[in-house]
Order: C-alpha cells, then sequence, then structure tokens
DNA sequence: GCCGTTTTCGGCCCGACTGTTTTCAGTCG
C-alpha cells in the first residue's frame, strides 16, 4: 500500500472515529497522522523497513503499529472492525454541508437513515424537521446540499476561482468604505483547486460591505450573513464565495488567519504560546488568556510583522501548508521565489499543424505582443492521430516552415523566435515516436504519454525512465497525466524518475494548464534537492493560453522554486548553452 | 492517540454563525 493510500485510511478512520464520538484530539491525531505521511519526501516503505515511523513528528507506537501493519500486509483489523461497526454511508453523509458526525449520527438513530438518498426521501417527507435539534430550515438546507454535490463538483479549478475572484476583489478595493482587502484563503495559496474563494476587508463600515457584497449580480444565493462574515454562492457553476470585514488594526492578523493553511496556523498560534503570547483573527496579543484588549496587541502593522514577532522570515502564502517553511523561515533560507515575470517564454506548444489553433506566424506575432523571448511549437506526433498528428515527411516541413517565419522576424529587426520541436509519444516500451536522428534535428523535444494510462506502477515508471535517458529528450511532458477533477494521475514512481532525471540532465515539465498543473508541487522540492530542472509550460492550443504561465509559476512558487530552478527564465542564448549535454 | 527543560497525567487552536433554542450545541474554517 502506498502512502496515499495508507493516508486516505487513517482519515477514514477519523471519520469514522468522530461518528463514534470518540476523544476528539484522538481522532485529531489520526488526521495529523495522514498529513504527515502525505507529506513525506522519501518512500514510506523505505521509513517502514528500516523502522523510522517513530521519527515522524505524532506517530507514537499506535500509529507506528498501524502503519507498518498497511504498508507491509495491505490490511488492518482494527480498521475493518471500526468500518463494521458503523453503518456504511454515514460517513458520505457528513460530506454534506452542515451536516457532522454528530448529527448524522442522531438522524440515523431517530430514523436508521444510512444513505444520502435516503437522507433525500426522509427531507421530502419531512420527517427530519421534527427531530430534536433540527426544524424546516435544516431539511432545505440538507436538500440544498444533496443537491449541490450532485451538480457541482465541491472544488474548482484555479484559473475559475482566479478569474472569479479578481473583479470582485477590484471593486472591493475600489469601495469606499474599503481601507485594506485582500484574496485570502487556497486562493490565495495557489492550490491546484479550491473549494471556494475567500475575501478580507477591513473597514470602518462593515455592514456597508456585507451589504455590498451578498447583492452582486452574481451572487445565486447567500448561504450566510451576519456582521463581521458573508457566504454566497457566485456564478454559473457555483463557487462558494466567503467574506470577512475586519477593523484595519486586525487587518494583518485576520489576513494571515485566513489565508491559512489550518495546519500552517496551528504551528503559528503554537509559536505565540511559545512565547508567552496569543495569537487569533484579531492580533497577536500579550496574554496569556484570550482577549481582545487593544491595550495588549503588540503593534504590527503588516503580514511580516506577525511573523518578525514570532521569530520568523516572511513566509509567502504559497508556501504556508506546514511543509517545512518553518524550519526555513527560522533559519533564513526561504528560498527567493520564482516571478511570473520572469519567464521569457513557453517550450510545449501546439499550432494549427496538429490539435491547437492558429499558423505559425500569427503565433509568432501575438506571443512576441506579449513580450516574450520565445516560443516552441511542438505539436503531436504520428501516434497521436486524434489530435492530427505530424509525421515524419510533415515534421521536416514544419522544420523548414518555421525556420523561415525566423527569418522573416529576423529581417523586420523583431527580437523574438520560434523554436522548432515536437510533442513525441512515448510508445508502451518507453521508445518514442521518432527516430533519433529526426529528433535530432529539432531545437526542442518533449516526450509525453497519451496512451495506455493502465498499465502498473512499474512499468509505467520504467517507460517514462527510457524516454528521459533518451539524450535528445530535453524534458517529459505532463508527468502522471492526471486531469484534476476528473480524471485521477497514472500511478509513476516520482522519485525514480526525478532521481534518472538527475542523471540524465533531462527536465520535467510543470505543465501549466488548469486541468493539470503536473508534475505536482508536492515534488518540486525533492526534484529540486536532486538538482533536475524544470520548465513551466502552456501546452497552449489558443493564443489567450499563454496567460497559463502565470498560473504556472504560481504553482511553481508552491513547489519552492527558484528563477534559477526553471529552464524558461533564461534568455535564448542561455537556454541553447543549457541544452548542451555531456 | 500524542506529548513532556517545571508535567508520564492532563492538556491538546479558537472564534463566528446557524438553527434551534430560551442559553446553547454543532458545524465550519
Amino acid at each position: 500500500m502506498d502512502k496515499y493510500e495508507v493516508a486516505e485510511i487513517l482519515n477514514e478512520i477519523a471519520t469514522l472515529l468522530e461518528l463514534k464520538g470518540e476523544n476528539p484530539f484522538k481522532t485529531r491525531a489520526y488526521t495529523n497522522g495522514a498529513r504527515a505521511i502525505e507529506a513525506l519526501t522519501e518512500p514510506l516503505d523505505k521509513i517502514v523497513d528500516e523502522g523510522r515511523l517513530g521519527e515522524i513528528k505524532g506517530f507514537g507506537k499506535a500509529l507506528q503499529e498501524k502503519v507498518a501493519a498497511l504498508v507491509e500486509t495491505g490490511k488492518l483489523e482494527y480498521y475493518d472492525k471500526l468500518k463494521a461497526s458503523v453503518p456504511e454511508g454515514l460517513v458520505a453523509m457528513t460530506a454534506i454541508p452542515g451536516l457532522g458526525p454528530k448529527k448524522v449520527v442522531a438522524i440515523h438513530k431517530a430514523l436508521g437513515i444510512d444513505s444520502l438518498d435516503a437522507l433525500e426521501t426522509a427531507c421530502k417527507d419531512g420527517q427530519i424537521a421534527p427531530l430534536s435539534g433540527f426544524g424546516k430550515k435544516s431539511e432545505t438546507k440538507i436538500l440544498e446540499g444533496i443537491e449541490h454535490s450532485r451538480n457541482y463538483a465541491s472544488r474548482h479549478h484555479l484559473d475559475e476561482a482566479m478569474l472569479l475572484a479578481e473583479p470582485i476583489l477590484d471593486d472591493l478595493r475600489a469601495h469606499p468604505d474599503t481601507i485594506r482587502c485582500s484574496s485570502a484563503g487556497s486562493l490565495r495559496r495557489s492550490k491546484e483547486t479550491v473549494h471556494d474563494v475567500d475575501f478580507l476587508v477591513s473597514s470602518r463600515e462593515p455592514e456597508r460591505i456585507i451589504d455590498w457584497f451578498v447583492h452582486q449580480p452574481e451572487v445565486t444565493s447567500v448561504l450566510a450573513q451576519g456582521d463581521t462574515k458573508a457566504s454566497v454562492i457566485i456564478g454559473r457553476k457555483g463557487i462558494q464565495a466567503d467574506l470577512r470585514v475586519v477593523s484595519d488594526a486586525e487587518f494583518p492578523s485576520a489576513l494571515a488567519y485566513f489565508t491559512g493553511s489550518k495546519e500552517h496556523n496551528i504551528v503559528m498560534r503554537q509559536r505565540a504560546i511559545e512565547r508567552g503570547l496569543r495569537l487569533n483573527e484579531y492580533g497577536l496579543f500579550k496574554s496569556k488568556e484570550e482577549t481582545r484588549d487593544p491595550e495588549l496587541r503588540v503593534n504590527c502593522a503588516t503580514e511580516e510583522e506577525i511573523f518578525r514577532e514570532l521569530e520568523l522570515d516572511y513566509i509567502p502564502p504559497e508556501l504556508r501548508e506546514d511543509h517545512g517553511e518553518f524550519e526555513a523561515a527560522e533559519n533564513h533560507t526561504l528560498p527567493r521565489l520564482l516571478e511570473w515575470t520572469d519567464l521569457k517564454g513557453s517550450l510545449h506548444n501546439h499550432s494549427e499543424w496538429s490539435d491547437g489553433r492558429g499558423t505559425l506566424r500569427e503565433i509568432a506575432d501575438a506571443m512576441s505582443d506579449l513580450g516574450l523571448s520565445y516560443w516552441a511549437i511542438t505539436d503531436h506526433s504520428k501516434s497521436s492521430f486524434q489530435a492530427n498528428g505530424l509525421d515524419e515527411k510533415r515534421l521536416r516541413q514544419q522544420i523548414k516552415a518555421i525556420a523561415e517565419v525566423n527569418q522573416q522576424l529576423e529581417d523586420e529587426g523583431v527580437d523574438f523566435r520560434l523554436l522548432s520541436g515536437t510533442e513525441a509519444d512515448i510508445h508502451t516500451d518507453g521508445s518514442l515516436d521518432f527516430d533519433d536522428d529526426l529528433l535530432a534535428e529539432l531545437d526542442i523535444v518533449v516526450a509525453s504519454i497519451h496512451q495506455s494510462f493502465q498499465l502498473e506502477e512499474k512499468q509505467m515508471t520504467e517507460r517514462i525512465i527510457k524516454a528521459a535517458s533518451n539524450p535528445h529528450v530535453h524534458m517529459i511532458g505532463h508527468l502522471t497525466g492526471r486531469l484534476l477533477l476528473s480524471r485521477e494521475a497514472y500511478k509513476v514512481n516520482h522519485q525514480e524518475i526525478i532521481d534518472t532525471c538527475a542523471k540524465t540532465g533531462t527536465w520535467i515539465e510543470l505543465n501549466a494548464s488548469p486541468y493539470r498543473l503536473d508534475m505536482d508541487w508536492r515534488h518540486w522540492r525533492y526534484a529540486k534537492s536532486k538538482g533536475v530542472k524544470c520548465v513551466i509550460n502552456c501546452d497552449a492550443h489558443r493564443f489567450e493560453q499563454a496567460g497559463h504561465l502565470r498560473l504556472g509559476a504560481n504553482v511553481a512558487r508552491k513547489g519552492w522554486l527558484t528563477k534559477e530552478d526553471v529552464v524558461n527564465t533564461r534568455p535564448l542564448k542561455e537556454l541553447w548553452e543549457l541544452q548542451v549535454r555531456d
């Protein structure tokens, strides 16, 4: 069993314990254990083999035994028994907003309900409202929740959230009663998918800001509206948006608090407690007791100053996942992160020659107008016939056509170049769609998998390693083939592939399509530690997808990457020098 | 279930909102 499967079971154990009414701190121990396992950078089976599970923070005797059993045998008696003792379907019911473990159990005890379908029927029949602690509104909300979970995915792509949030943020900024404002939450941390969109505003007139917010034309329903907080559903796709309004003195601590992550915040609070202080969304206070007394407030005008009071360097929002940022911030070793404006071009893109839009010249003009320096045309290869992939003959024609466009650009004095390339399919055996002779004629070779996703992890890993070992391959494209919120990643051993790329000097793509964002940000720190370079690529099929560069850079920041770690921050001349291999 | 430079027992982050209640439990982030 791999670490993700183990983590999933630990999380399920936590939910099951909650349903059984266990000590909440015991529940939390399992949740913490799941997180710690997911965050591991070395293989879990290796840690188990060497008996080092106890070195993981929060791992005592019980968790060590349980995880070792899961890794070694794939089974855990404790889990099986626990699962058998809780009616199936109750876990799914806890996913409905407003229904936690206590209420789910209450409904089950009173009515014997153990599935979403049965719950829906009971609501419609008016059986829920008479229960103690429930009412007519509970019934309506549960029905809405079930409906919502069917109509909309509960998470959304990052670009969708950004596109929705930015105009609202602009309007909030322009609102006469706004002093400061920002996005917060997972959007500000650039998570690859987000559950909701968070806004924070400081103002002397909170009720006016709240009122303005819930009356925005995009708002389709108001979930909650109070004096300092409102939750609404916005947009066609139904994204939840939360707004908090605080005083300006509270803004820095509120921003830190609502940016999260939850795990990061817990460490921040603990650091405050260790220093005899108390941190909450209202400020950092010289008190051990709960207080909002301005007299006790440690004056912090910005987030930076809060970090300083807790003896930390400023931690950029993208890094706030409790994935090692505290150690680095203490030791002054946080990286200076990449900025999206550092990017000079994209090395994996398509044109009308395969399944993209636009002629070579149109693409060159569009990207040059954006201020980029180069743009690789890497159309699909012949095996991807569904994408009108190029065979040898058409690829040779395209190389010539690109040379002609570049000649025109040079004659016109335009400081921009197209690069010739291919996105070569990796066959099941790891061989590529073109011979080495032809690959050698190209500026850029991206090797990607577009079929046979179902191979076992071992075979899939060997397949990619073989492709990465071809001296003509510059980079591996979208390493796991995942489509966020729709298709699971195919199983690969990231570590082995990264180790190979470190030896061969092969780059790994961070595919900046909002549906991919692949390789996942969680693996970049390991790649970086091995000296493997990243390439942030648009995988553009249309002009406007050049904008994916910004998204890709945001996610690269989340992987701790700097300008130096990313190949396409370099000017063309340096890019050529990087390509020379031993 | 985990943890410990006062502690091997008694803590474990904490505040807002909702819906149901007549003062609060449950849920959420």
